[in-house]
DNA sequence: CTGAAAGCGCTTACAG
DNA sequence: CTGAAAGCGCTTACAG
């Protein structure tokens, strides 16, 4: 009940081990191992040192600990945007893991902007973080030096490195668009725009993989890209379908970088009275719920980011401990969702 | 270049205050000013050690700072779901005015639990936060009791609360539900149906608005309400379109308790080809993005969530820093969007 | 199994 | 404007 206050002047007034030692009788050393490794007391001094917890409330003072164990605890996650659901997908599978790890997660939205990156990494390395968790393979000079001088772990999430030492969970967004143009090449289609926004990492890679599909088969073409670098949203596809059309008439197909902008491009041709699949197929990335349900439904490819997080997580925690990774890279894959709008 | 090593044996082997002192040839209270209130020292001593900074790459250590004054410059907030969207952009209104100020944002998903919200708080506690950020008015006990105690401010988001000590940044989920409801009304519809998911607080505010109104109309009819437990999602929309069809043939309009469902439940009228609005009107809640896109364009009520989390974010640091809140209850709005569904 | 001592890296509260 | 001393609340590293 009664606070015992210290006379020194500096007490923050909370509870502290030190009270929670003195009301159950013994050193704060004891009670500090009856928290945090009860194994290691008597059942008696534990059951003591419990009820002096309960009864005071004890909250234990997390600065207080990462400073005398030099452990945060602290996990450190950048994601390039919160509005989109592919990220909070990944961040789903990653608190799965960890919070029930006692970790302490922290969250960075860099809004795909290597500043905004290098600015919170900056902040966030305050935290003396445990580990890392990062979208995409590349990063700025000093984001990269950052890693390196702070020895901390870091897993990257989404893509697959070519460094092998590299950790990284994700799978191949270069072979993804590459898959997902010979579908439609597959499916007749000759003249199937590239349709791109943002212009991050992982547009650029599924980009790559669209243009090696079109040069193997003989149908490339500069014209047939359409790319700006404003975000990913629905009223952006609407408006660069329009863009698209007046540029290439006679474009059959467009595989649109993500889900968003297939949406749009999809609902701009309903209201056109454009037919799809017919006289244009339309095809996403991403598979977002509406997906599957919207009419004509969307022709995508599904990618598995709650896995993404959820392994990242785990490789993390394994590097955290020190433990050897059984892989270095975690190949996740992909799936082509054939659906009717292409 | 070469860190200086202490004799002693526990040092973490990272840069400190001390190294730069050292390096800058002061006492590490003034390399603390320096850094922290620069104007409080003189320009060649700041200079010294803003140097001595680049050169060792010095970063502060949170944990030390938070400990020794008392201020961990941590802020909690809580939302019930981070794959809806409505709550990431009141994470993105939260982010864009705390994360210029130093603070460091720690966000916990309660997953719509009040066992899980009471977990998380218990252990962000640990974090000895400056102010707190909450979804909804409703709390659990334990929860109500943790914040009385600890006397951390804290500002309810989303809903406005009776209580006119309690500080909150929303709109009145009742009235918007009420409006809603009056709006088919006005156009005419009679067996209007409510369908909600989740039975979180605030679809619970709605559909006590949309019972008003068909009180007050005195169209009321247990019958036309369908409510389960289950996240909100297309796929569950599409599935309770099919029930409650099934279980009121003459419905001829359903208000769902958000977006999601609504946009499910169009979808389901597309492949049945049930004409919207003609034979069936059907609104949503928040206005997302596909909302505006989709065809039949859907009626719904917009909401100002990026501005919830904006406003609250700023009405919390008022209150951290001791400034008298210009008003305790800050009334956003909604608007309805009348679009072509409804 | 238990505890006294020292230290983590910073800031507060004084002095000068 | 500058700094020596003490302390924040915990854990490490030893002893017993």
């Amino acid at each position: 009940m009664s606070r015992s206050t210290s006379t020194k002047s500096r007490a923050s007034g909370r509870v502290t081990l030190s009270d929670v030692a003195r009301l159950a009788g013994v050193a704060p050393m004891t009670a500090s191992r009856a928290i945090n490794q009860p194994e290691l007391v008597s059942s008696l001094l534990r059951q003591r040192v419990e009820q002096a917890v309960q009864e005071l409330g004890y909250v234990p003072n997390r600065a207080a600990r990462a400073l005398a164990s030099a452990q945060s605890n602290v996990i450190v996650v950048l994601v390039p945007s919160l509005s989109n659901t592919v990220f909070t997908a990944v961040l789903q599978g990653i608190q799965d893991v960890l919070d029930a790890d006692n970790y302490q997660v922290l969250i960075g939205n860099t809004r795909y902007s290597d500043a905004e990156e290098e600015k919170l990494l900056n902040i966030y390395m305050q935290s003396n973080p445990d580990g890392i968790l990062l979208c995409g393979l590349t990063h700025s000079p000093r984001v990269q030096q950052m890693l390196a001088t702070s020895k901390v772990p870091v897993v990257s999430m989404m893509d697959l490195s070519d460094d092998p030492d590299q950790l990284c969970v994700g799978f191949s967004q270069l072979d993804a668009g590459e898959t997902m143009t010979r579908y439609l090449i597959d499916k007749g289609r000759r003249r199937i725009g590239f349709m791109g926004a943002q212009l991050d990492e992982r547009t650029l890679k599924r980009r790559e993989g669209y243009r090696k599909a079109m040069t193997d088969a003989g149908l490339a073409d500069p014209q047939l890209e359409l790319m700006v670098p404003d975000p990913s949203t629905i009223a952006l596809g609407a408006e660069l379908l329009g863009r698209m059309l007046a540029k290439v008439p006679d474009c059959d197909a467009i595989f649109c970088c993500n889900d968003d902008l297939a949406h749009g491009a999809v609902y701009q041709c309903q209201r056109r009275g454009i037919a799809v699949p017919e006289r244009l197929a339309i095809c996403g990335f991403n598979d977002l719920p509406a997906s599957a349900w919207m009419k004509p439904s969307l022709t995508t490819v599904g990618t598995p980011r709650y896995r993404i997080g959820y392994e990242a997580a785990t490789m993390l925690r394994a590097a955290i401990r020190g433990e050897a990774p059984a892989q270095t890279h975690l190949d996740l894959g992909f799936t082509l969702m054939a659906r009717e709008s292409a």
